[in-house]
DNA sequence: GCAATTTCAGACCGATCGGTTTATTTTTGC
DNA sequence: GCAAAAATAAACCGATCGGTCTGAAATTGC
């Protein structure tokens, strides 16, 4: 890993915790070089630009989230027992997310939903990657029997991703994981009601 | 209404949409200035601050929703079909918000939660009384025996809210309120569930 | 351990930021 | 219709914005 590797990786995820808290328009190169002690040159050698340290920012914010989630639904292997392994990461995680700021996904495509082209892309791609994750493990349950065969993958997985995001930004507003509790409820018994 | 009244109204109005889209820290004096065609004086006569002018907007945007809400709701005496009444409401409006850029309480509330004090605490004030009006309405259909009497009004209304903004979100940020859809349908589903 | 290369500090750039001030115009009450 | 008051235009302010550039310092391959 060379010196500038390291550099770039330090720039990354100071950059994340502040895009991820005050958003990009609310983040000023000024922020991220007080964040990382590094000068204007320091930065500017290893990103061209304000938006690439967004988009390298983001995706290492969102990595960062999955590895975690994953890390307790690896070992898991019945699909709704794993479904429910993900509500209570994030009933743990809606008012002290792994990155600071809440979820990553949902602070960028707010943002960029009617303004920044690149950042929305690749909020569009995360929630893609993600409703595809979530679809996949039912579908394979479904193979398997143990999820019910007409419920529909594709519709339970919009259903959770937008479900989860919501109790996150209630959390994330009050600063207070309790208002979390209702939405981990339901979204629950949704999982429940896939049993065959 | 005076002159200044006008003009007040007309920078709010533009300004809504401004904020709603671009956000707090994405949207200039200068923006302000050019959609309203004022000058710098013009709007500075009658707001003391940018968060001044956000505070205000916001309000105006939140009850603009509210007022085309209840322009549907109003006349629908059932608790239930009211609820779904509202259910509708979003599900033509997820991608054709009453102000542009989307839900002004996600939009705010999310930008906010980790920065401006002020616009965090009219959030908070917003989501309050929307919450309080959803669990009015399960409380009175319990008193007149249209609602089960063991349903936890306020756990419903959190999960409503949620839901419905995560489904307004993933709408925005599609910019296709397909994807509201089945969010529409869980949240009919969960009204259902309300039947004694 | 030295030379070539990479990396970084910091001065500098024009533009724009939020906000103030002053002078002029427009509205208002009578 | 006129004088007092209110409202607005536009120049102006220091600070900060994202980004560039140059030379010095540190890293690298050999």
């Amino acid at each position: 890993m060379s010196k500038s590797d390291r550099t770039r990786q330090q720039i990354i995820e100071k950059a994340a915790a502040l895009f991820n808290q005050r958003g990009f328009a609310g983040t000023s190169m000024g922020d991220i070089i007080k964040a990382t002690g590094l000068s204007k040159g320091g930065v500017y050698g290893n990103f061209s630009s304000k938006e690439d340290i967004a988009v390298a920012a983001f995706q290492h914010a969102v990595e960062q989230v999955h590895q975690q989630v994953r890390a307790r639904t690896r070992v898991i292997e019945h699909p709704i027992d794993k479904l429910k392994a993900v509500v209570y990461f994030y009933k743990e995680h809606a008012a002290q997310p792994p990155i600071e700021g809440g979820c990553p996904i949902q602070n960028t495509a707010i943002e960029a939903d009617d303004g920044n082209l690149l950042l929305r892309e690749h909020a569009i791609k995360a929630v893609g990657i993600w409703h595809s994750r979530i679809a996949e493990t039912i579908k394979n349950g479904q193979h398997q029997g143990q999820i019910h065969a007409d419920a529909s993958a594709e519709d339970f997985a919009t259903q959770f991703i937008a479900t989860l995001e919501g109790g996150i930004m209630l959390a994330q507003l009050h600063k207070d994981s309790h208002y979390f509790n209702p939405v981990a409820q339901l979204l629950l018994q949704m999982i429940e009601q896939l049993q065959p």
